[in-house]
DNA sequence: GCCGTTTTCGGCCCGACTGTTTTCAGTCG
């Protein structure tokens, strides 16, 4: 049987090479290569296996001829008579070693080599015992300070054999403030600003990066590391210091002064794969870019800006919104001055998914505030319209004739809010519901309920494994029902808990493209679902999006900006997004006929 | 080993911190 290469495997695999010659002292441009194409693999968006097959294999960024011609036996054979080659002789402990915070490839193979340590079962285990009966230190280059660092880090990882989980973006976000506002609570601090994948509005957010402007670093540093809820110091430096928080969050600081601080935003801010290219881009031109600013290499002159617009305008670029900043392409966009003109916050004018209490009967949750608070607070958020769409009755639990008289009632609250508070506030409620689409297709829903209804959006919330064919003709049987305006958070994924279901999506954006729908960008924090690299191929595929709070209270009515946020990490502009229309308009695309 | 708006050859991002060293290698972001 044929293994069936996955890209974290197959990524993997490649560090591994990279590791092997690392050890073996080859050039360090052939280690850096084979590591950039572990990297383009993990960040794929298509399975490596399907683009194999359709012999795409070299159009993966770092992989070049000599890669390309490694994996494609990998995944005919089954193996790389060149990658095992490479790995030959070295024990295979190290490559489960190399995984552990701290310790490289030369690190790792030091131990495996002098501890006799060569099968990776176990290999942690043994390493540990290792450092307890105080062998580490007596080797060459280790001392007493390393073993108990290794000691460490290895019943650490042993700790916590799943990877460490990464924060919601909101979790991420409150933390971060809280840490600021005890930063500037310091006299030294002039600024403090949160970086890193935070400012980038990443979905989840591993650690919390934090730059200070300050003239005193060390004052800073020494204030930052009296943060009450630090429970171990990773690393403190004159200018710089990571710490782990008691909730097992990373925290790392950086300070700049005030002269330095563009360059200081733009380093800190990344991507790490922004930073690269953009520093091998001014690399070309002259120029060496790092936290302190940027160097003419002829002459030696350092440019420090202030600003990070100051920054890139030297570059000759227009800033480049953080969103953006994933080396997707971006770079190149503002050379020819083509970056997109993002959506933002202000821009939306409604939410069309929202669960009011008013019991339907569904079959999932229900919401908790009632109708009229949740209109009141549309209002306050500057909307002109929003839509109430509660899960569908259960059909299980009802008749057909059950379920009308539901629908009527709720119809007919609707049409008094409209009447009356709505109304008061120049807002349009509109009469919707999210309807389960059934494993075959269908919409939970007998026929003549859809008259009762302004609109529908179908979502997927059960039989998730289905295979990717039959998955994606369920959806498009269920776009095709009456009423059905948008696909409900449209990949099913649950951030840190599931991954979305297999779905065709070049068939899905030809779908609500002919029958005029949209997707939605649902910004529920453990949703974001469009994710940010659909949103981008939904967008160049010509489909329009609507963003949406998915709210079940009035609070949740608040997490807009992070819907917002992935649509502007998926270089959404106004007009890809249709809930930015002004009622009128909006009406007209939405296909709601009112008087 | 990869790659091309000065190159199909000759380059390849940049700096901080740590520990074990007497000048630097390894690791990280």
């Amino acid at each position: 049987m044929k293994k069936q290469w996955t890209n974290q495997e197959v990524a993997e695999l490649l560090r591994a090479v990279a590791a092997a010659y690392e050890v073996r002292n080859a050039s360090k441009f052939k280690v850096i290569a084979y590591d950039r194409a572990a990297t383009s693999v993990e960040h794929l968006t298509t399975e490596i296996k399907d683009l194999w097959d359709e012999g795409k294999i070299n159009e993966i960024p770092g992989v070049g001829p000599s890669i390309a011609q490694h994996l494609d036996e990998l995944f005919a054979k089954g193996q790389s008579s060149h990658f095992r080659e490479v790995m030959k002789g070295l024990p295979p402990a190290m490559f489960e070693l190399i995984k552990i915070s701290g310790i490289g490839p030369k690190t790792a193979f030091k131990l495996c080599q002098s501890l006799k340590i060569w099968r990776k079962k176990g290999a942690l285990e043994r390493i540990k015992k290792a450092a307890e009966e105080g062998k580490i230190r007596r080797l060459p280059g280790f001392g007493e300070e390393s073993e108990r660092k290794i000691k460490e880090a290895v019943t650490q990882a042993k700790l916590k054999k799943k990877e460490k989980p990464r924060m919601l973006l909101p979790y991420a976000a409150e933390l971060a403030k809280k840490i600021i506002a005890y930063l500037k609570s310091s006299p030294w601090v002039e600024d403090a600003q949160p970086l890193g994948s935070l400012r980038r509005q990443c979905a989840t957010i591993g650690d919390i990066d934090i730059a200070v402007k300050t003239k005193k670093p060390k004052k800073v540093v020494a204030f930052f590391l009296k943060f009450p809820q630090i429970k171990q110091v990773l690393n403190q430096g004159e200018k710089k210091a990571s710490v782990v928080l008691r909730n097992e969050t990373q925290v790392d600081l950086r300070t700049q002064d005030a002269q330095t601080w563009g360059s200081m935003l733009q380093y800190f801010t990344g991507s790490k794969h922004h930073n690269i290219a953009l520093r091998e881009w001014a690399q070309k031109r002259g120029l060496s870019l790092s936290e302190y600013g940027i160097k003419k290499v002829k002459t030696g002159k350092v440019i420090r800006t202030k600003t990070e617009e100051e920054f890139y305008r030297y570059l000759g670029l227009p800033w480049i919104p953080p969103e953006l900043r994933e080396d997707q392409g971006e770079i190149e966009a503002a050379q020819k001055n083509k970056l997109p003109k993002l959506v933002s916050i202000k821009d939306i004018k409604g939410d069309l998914h929202l669960h009011s209490d008013f019991d339907v009967e569904p079959s999932h949750d229900l919401g908790k505030d009632d109708m009229e608070t949740m209109v009141k607070k549309a209002a306050q958020l500057g909307y002109q319209y929003l839509g109430f769409t509660e899960h569908n009755p259960s059909i299980s639990q009802h008749t057909s004739q059950q379920i009308i008289s539901i629908l009527s009632r709720k119809k007919e609250l609707v049409e008094k809010i409209n009447r009356t508070c709505a109304k008061k506030l120049n807002i349009k409620v509109l009469n919707g519901l999210e309807v389960d689409i059934l494993p075959d297709g269908r919409l939970a829903l007998p026929e003549k309920a859809f008259a009762l209804l302004d609109y529908v959006i179908a979502s997927v919330h059960t039989s998730f494994h289905q295979p990717k064919e039959k998955m994606t003709q369920r959806i498009l049987t269920a776009l095709d029902f009456p009423k059905v305006r948008f696909l409900g958070h449209p990949t099913g994924r649950k951030l840190e808990m599931r991954e979305g279901y297999e779905v065709d999506w070049e068939k899905v954006f030809a779908k609500v493209l002919k029958n005029g729908q949209f997707l939605e960008v649902n910004a529920f924090p453990d949703r974001l679902d469009l994710p940010d690299f659909l949103v981008k191929e939904a967008i160049q595929h010509g489909v329009k999006l609507v963003v949406n709070t998915d709210a079940h209270q009035v609070e949740h009515m608040e997490l807009m900006p992070y819907g917002v946020a992935v649509a502007r990490r998926g270089w959404a502009r106004k007009k890809d997004i249709v809930n930015t229309l002004p009622w009128r308009k909006f009406a007209k695309v939405f296909k709601i006929h009112y008087n």
